[in-house]
DNA sequence: TTAATTATTGCAACATAGTTGCATTTTTGA
DNA sequence: TCAAAAATGCAACTATGTTGCAATAATTAA
């Protein structure tokens, strides 16, 4: 039900940004629309398989075309695989939490910063546009998998 | 001179780590240590080629090493290309400007959080292992660049 | 110092990720 | 509805990163 009731919003978004309506388009921008946490490109053809034939090339061009304009998000991770959102009034800027096991990514809450940081003000040396905190470790689940492992492993020594 | 300086101690860090002291490693920590701001592996590579003959993989292994045993950082950016700078006390973690014209790479000054963040504290959730902050946007000599061209535009338009 | 053991390197081949040019198809707006 | 403009899909290519294995180099203990 969430999901429609999401999926039903993404025209006005590729109108605002005056982009042509394709099917593709608006496929793409439903799985973002209906996914809960940031998504791969793998996870994004996967679900896309389903829903409507898509080539690699045109998903490259679309995620590339709505980051242009703001639409989307880009989340860098250092195993090579970024991650996208949707940009939304919303959903605004936030750090995100990447677990180093599963390589699942989660968003945390936004940071208000208590003061104006020196790094957020527009000095001469930089101007600052984008800011991304990328948190890693390991999440809740790995965390007890790996201590399962760790204790199996003990008695097996025994 | 203060390259050579720098390039003296790169033997002891393999040996705290307890890695066997190759000339590769040694090639590419040296170019770790003389290196003023995070580099990639491209830049890696062009460095290394005139100091020594080096596999590709065995840079790709090397890397992965070092980032195992925390001898490295490495700094993610949405464009792929990943960056790499030595991790030492007198280098501790801290943020990244990244430049989206040019893809420049610099170290700002470590945030000192004014108070204990949520984010910072192990919770039930999440453990956290490492942070990173990657600030973008235009740095000065893009940015005057981008100045110069949009005016000399508008001079051809007139 | 030498010889055996262990670890590392380089090569070849492969896998994955992302890009470009171009012909075909679809969308848009009159 | 139809012409012009834009987007898609295909093929081919580049870049990036990985794996298995034989050859080589570093380490350790005699």
């Amino acid at each position: 039900m969430r999901a429609d009731t999401k999926a039903k919003d993404v025209l006005p978004i590729l109108q605002n940004a005056g982009l042509s309506k394709t099917p593709q388009r608006i496929a793409v921008l439903n799985i973002l629309a209906k996914a809960d946490e940031p998504i791969n490109i793998a996870a994004m053809k996967q679900a896309l398989k389903s829903k409507i034939g898509i080539d690699r090339v045109t998903l490259y061009r679309t995620l590339s075309l709505f980051k242009k304009h703001a639409i989307i998000r880009e989340i860098s991770s250092v195993n090579g695989t970024n991650y996208f959102e949707l940009a939304t009034l919303e959903h605004p800027v936030h750090p995100h939490f990447i677990c180093r096991n599963c390589a699942k990514l989660s968003c945390l809450e936004p940071l208000t910063f208590s003061q104006a940081s020196p790094l957020l003000t527009t000095d001469k040396d930089y101007s600052v546009e984008h800011i991304e905190i990328n948190i890693s470790g390991l999440c809740a689940g790995c965390r007890n998998a790996t201590k399962l492992q760790k204790r199996s492993k003990n008695n097996a020594n025994k």
